[in-house]
DNA sequence: CATTTTAATGACCGGATCGTCATAAATGTG
DNA sequence: CACATTTATGACGATCCGGTCATTAAAATG
């Protein structure tokens, strides 16, 4: 009966189940990407995906839960990255221009994504089901900058910000160039990320500081 | 037959009429605000002005046009009361502060507004009906302190930032501030605004300019 | 007060879409 | 090959909502 090869502790079904959740969810990454989370709809999404639209739900319960499968694992993503070159060690500046290099990576490799988190962001003021977990999700992200900034107050190469509004504008001045970005505005004509950067560091940097990032 | 009585050149019927578009608008402000414009429906619309769905359409063809009569004459709003503020004389830093200050006040006065303005924005990617025109409103905006900053520039103020982008930046800085305001982050720890201005202040000041904004 | 004109109503239509379920295809089993 | 089990299907039910329209209420008119 249970002839199935396990394969690394799991049955070949069981791999097989998750091979097409995990094309399923590519499927609807870009769809949710392409018309947002309400105007998508799951027809669309099983076209996508070379599905009837009933097989969806043998792999998920809502379309609710496919967004949040999708958000919730590429935020995590984020954040790993986020804390992986921030913990390397160097100058506060660095970190800085270090966070901001994963952001804007991120948009490169995966438009996607931050079109759904900067459009389905912006409707989680109406205290849906997902208001919650996205202003936990968006505070994690700035907790884990507020440390460094904290870090570089005491080492005196900054000013004494408040540590977790600064990051928060910070992420929110990333998050709406890249906005602008999206939108087709900056086009070529300066080089964004070295801007932002320029723009936050001597916001920040302590008084008598130069313009030590400025590479 | 035209017995109605003439009033400033419109007719009593044209007043009435336009108390009723008024009084409509009013009511739809207030729902969109609750719900965003998508969850927004007509019936409650109707329900909060106190008649019904089908007498809203004797005073508008569409949800559509309820909602730009909505937007459209906010943001006219908010831009003459910029550009009113922009073009008294005083320093860049003056100005800067001054427009930082229309905006505030228009939050405190209208969170409604602010908050239609801020989510339905981030839908506007999607390229819908609307994307065209909500670009070239954010833009104007931006157009209206552009100037400023090359003011300031030429006048030495200000090092040689990028004009749009930058007042982008500042606009974006505020509108996102503003967004966490409205998710309760910030509650009353700080000052926002000082804290707007100063960030921003020194990431565009010129090199050798002390923190003459800082009052 | 009778009549005409305007304003208001809410039942209804049409289209869209989420989620279900009886049925069918595919796959595995003996 | 017959049978059982898993996977896939897409028509369908249910709901929601923007917009319409025949009908009713109100207001103006003479």
């Amino acid at each position: 009966m249970v002839s199935l090869m396990p394969v690394e502790g799991k049955t070949r079904r069981e791999v097989l189940t998750e091979f097409r959740r995990a094309e399923i969810l590519a499927a609807a990454r870009k769809v949710f990407a392409a018309r947002g989370f309400r105007a998508a709809t799951l027809e669309e999404v099983a076209v996508e995906a070379g599905l009837a639209k009933g097989t969806l739900y043998l792999y998920f319960d809502s379309k609710e839960e496919m967004f949040w499968a999708i958000f919730r694992g590429r935020v995590a993503e984020m954040h790993r990255r986020l804390q992986a070159v921030l913990s390397e060690p160097g100058g506060t500046a660095d970190k800085i221009r270090a966070g901001l290099r994963v952001r804007f990576e991120l948009l490169r490799e995966d438009q996607d994504f931050m079109r759904i988190y900067l459009t389905e962001f912006g409707q989680c003021i109406y205290g849906g089901p997902w208001a919650k977990e996205f202003r936990k999700l968006h505070l994690a992200g700035a907790r884990l900058l507020a440390p460094v900034l904290e870090e570089g107050i005491r080492r005196g190469e900054l000013r004494a910000v408040p540590p977790l509004e600064t990051a928060l504008a910070l992420m929110d001045l990333v998050k709406s160039t890249v906005s602008l970005k999206l939108l087709g505005m900056h086009e070529n004509r300066i080089d964004v990320e070295q801007f932002i950067f320029d723009l936050f560091w001597r916001g920040v940097r302590a008084e008598g500081a130069a313009a030590e990032g400025g590479q």
